[in-house]
DNA sequence: TATGAATGAGAGTTCATTCAT
DNA sequence: TATGAATGAACTCTCATTCAT
C-alpha cells in the first residue's frame, strides 16, 4: 500500500508556495497548485483540508524554519547582543524575500480554526521572546540602552515588514538589513564625534 | 434630494472600510457592502468601476486626508527638521488612532495593478517625498546623519504600523509616539554620556 | 428593476419535477434543470437556497396542491363517509401516479433543516388528521366499523405507496383505486350473500 | 483466519446496512461503510463491485432471509388460507419489527437498473407468489373473494411497512399484526350482524 | 440615477473507484 | 487478500458583474 509521502507533501508545499508568491491568495487556483505539483487535485486534499489550511501550512512551514534557525544561532547567548540583532535582523529580511506574501497571512490569523493556528501562535510568541531576550541581554551589558524592550521587540518584525510593504522595490537584502541594523542601532540624530 | 453624490459615495466608503478592515479582499463581498452602505448592489458600479476599483478608492480616500493634513501641518519647512519628524511621526500615531484598520487595509498593494493603485502610490509618493525632505532638510542642516533616507522615509509610516499590527494593545498615543521618535532619533546603542 | 418572479419560480419548479420523475435524486444535476427551464444556474439559487431545498419545496408543493384538493373535496363532512374514503384514495393514487418519486423525500426528513421542512409536516399532519376524521365519522353513523382509526388512518397513504413500491407496473389509476377501496371496505373474506 | 471470506462480508453487509438506513443512498459514504465494518475502503471491492451492488445486495440478503423463513413457515399448503395469511402477516410483522430499518432500505427500488437488482427482483416475486398463491388457493376453496390477487399480494408486505413508517411509535406485535389481518380480512364496512 | 434579479464562468470540494504495496 | 493513498471527473455553490425596469 501507498504510505503518506513526506516528499509529496513537499512537493505540493513548494508548488503552493510558488504560486501563492506569485500572486495573491484568491487569485491561485487549487488545480493550478496540483498540476504544478504534479499530483491530482484530490491528493491536495490529503495533505490539507482547505485552500486555507494549505496556505496557513506553507506560511507556518516557512515561519518555523526561519525561528528554527533563528534560534540555533543565538543560541546560548554567548556573542554580543549586537551580534544577535543582526542575525535577527537578517534572518528576518532573508525571510521577507524568501516569502514576499507572508505578511498577508497575518490578516487571517483569527479565521483559520485548527491546530495550524495555534502551532502558528506558538512560533510568533517564540520569536518575539527570542528578540526580547536578545535586548535585554543588551541592556544589561549595557551594550543597549532601550527604556521599553517590550515596544521595540515586535517593532523588528514589524520593521522588515514595513519596509517591504513601503519601501522601494528591488532593494537587494544586504542593503536592507544594514539599514535597519544601522537605524535601529544608533538612529538618525547626528552626533559630534569623540 | 441634492447632491446625493458625494454622500452616498461616502456611504459606500464607510462601509467598504469596515467590511475590508475586518476580512480579507477574497472574503468581502460586494453585497454585504452595498447592504452594509444601505444602497442597491448595482450603485456600487455607479462610483466605482470594479471591486478592485472600490478596494484602491477606499485607501485612496483615507490616505489621501492624512497625506493632506500632514502637508497642513509641516507647512513649508521652517522648523527645525527634528520637530518637523516629531509632527511627522505625531501626526503618522493620531491617524493610526483615528483609523485602526487601515493598516489592514492596504496588505493587498504591490499585489494587483491597476489605474486605481497608481493614485494610490501617486499618494503614497507624496507622503514619502514630504518624510524624506525632512529628513534630507535635517541632514543638510547637519541635525541628521542618515545615508539612505529613501530608505528610512517608507520606513516611519510602517513603524507606526508595525507597533499596532504586532505591539502590545492598550497603547497610548504619548508612549507610542514617544518610543518611535527616540528610536528614530537615537537607536538602542547605548553611549557614553558626553 | 426586474421583480422576482412568480412565473419563473414555476418554471424551475417544472423543469425540476420532470428531472426528478426521471432520475433519483443523486443522478440529477442543477445544471440539467437550468438548462430544462431555461434559466441560468445562478437563477436557481435566487428562489432556492440548495439542491435540497429545491426538491423539499418541490414536493412540498405537489402534496399541499393534494391535501388542499382533499380538503375541498372532502369539505364539510355532508357527504357519506365512504365517498369520502373513495375521493381519499382517489387523491392519494393521483398524486402517487404524478409524483412516483415522491416517497422517497420521506426519507430526507429530519434531514432537511428550515421552514420547509415544518411547513412539510404540517401538511402531513394535515392529511393524517383529514382521513382519520372521515373514519371515526364514518364509525359514527355507523358505515363503518374499525376499532383502530388511528392504526387505519396512517395505513392508507401507505397503501397506495406500497402498491406503487411493489406492485406490479403498468397498472392504471382506476384499477389502483378500485382495488384499494374495495379492500379496504370489505376485506378479501368472503361472505355468504344475504 | 480462516474462512475470512463470509464473516467479512457479513461485517460489511451490516455496516452498510445500519448507514444505508439512517441516510439517503446519495449522502451514504463508502468510507464510512467501511470504517463502520472496520476494513479497508478498498476491501468494499473484493465482495461488491460497486456501491450500487453493495446497496443492493443489502437488501437481496435481508429479505432472501425472510422470504426463506417465510416459506418455511408456510410450507406445503396444507393449513387452511386464512392460517395462511396470519402466518404471512405474522411473519412480515416479526420480520419488520427484527429489520426495523429494511423498509427504508428498499427506497430506491426502481429508479437504479442493473444485474444486482434482478437477484432481489427475483426474490420479491417468490415472495409476491407465495403470497398470491395462499390468496388464490382461499379463493378456490371459497374462503376467499378476491378480483385481483395478484394485486392484493403485493399490497401485504407494504402493508406492514406502511405502518412503520407512517403508524405511531411503539405498537407491539400483536396488535399490529391483528390489525392488518382484520383489516384485511373484513374490512371496514360495517356489516349487519347474521 | 438606482436597483436587485439574473447570470454563468469559475472555484473549491467530494467521493467512487483504482492500484501500488 | 487487504489496504488506504491517489485520483480526477463531476458536482454544488459563489459572486462580480450586467441590465431590465
Amino acid at each position: 500500500m501507498q504510505v503518506p509521502n513526506e516528499k509529496k507533501r513537499r512537493q505540493i508545499t513548494d508548488a503552493a508556495a510558488r504560486m501563492f508568491a506569485t500572486r495573491p491568495f484568491h487569485q491561485v487556483k487549487l488545480s493550478d497548485i496540483a498540476a504544478a505539483a504534479g499530483v491530482g487535485k484530490g491528493t491536495l486534499y490529503v495533505y490539507f483540508s482547505s485552500k486555507e489550511d494549505l496556505y496557513f501550512g506553507l506560511i507556518y512551514d516557512a515561519f518555523a524554519r526561519m525561528v528554527d534557525r533563528l534560534r540555533e544561532r543565538i543560541s546560548a547567548g554567548t556573542e554580543r547582543a549586537a551580534d544577535d540583532l543582526g542575525a535577527i535582523v537578517g534572518e528576518l529580511v532573508r525571510f521577507a524575500f524568501d516569502n514576499p506574501h507572508y505578511f498577508e497571512l497575518t490578516r487571517m490569523v483569527g479565521k483559520v480554526r485548527g491546530q495550524s493556528e495555534s502551532a502558528w501562535n506558538q512560533k510568533r510568541h517564540e520569536l518575539s521572546q527570542l528578540i526580547e531576550q536578545a535586548l535585554r541581554r543588551g541592556v544589561k551589558t549595557k551594550e543597549f540602552c532601550d527604556p521599553h524592550p517590550e515596544l521595540t521587540a515586535p517593532l523588528i518584525p514589524g520593521f522588515v515588514r514595513s519596509l517591504f510593504v513601503f519601501g522601494p522595490r528591488g532593494l537587494d537584502e544586504k542593503t536592507v538589513s544594514g539599514h535597519i541594523v544601522r537605524l535601529l542601532e544608533r538612529g538618525i540624530v547626528a552626533r559630534k564625534s569623540p
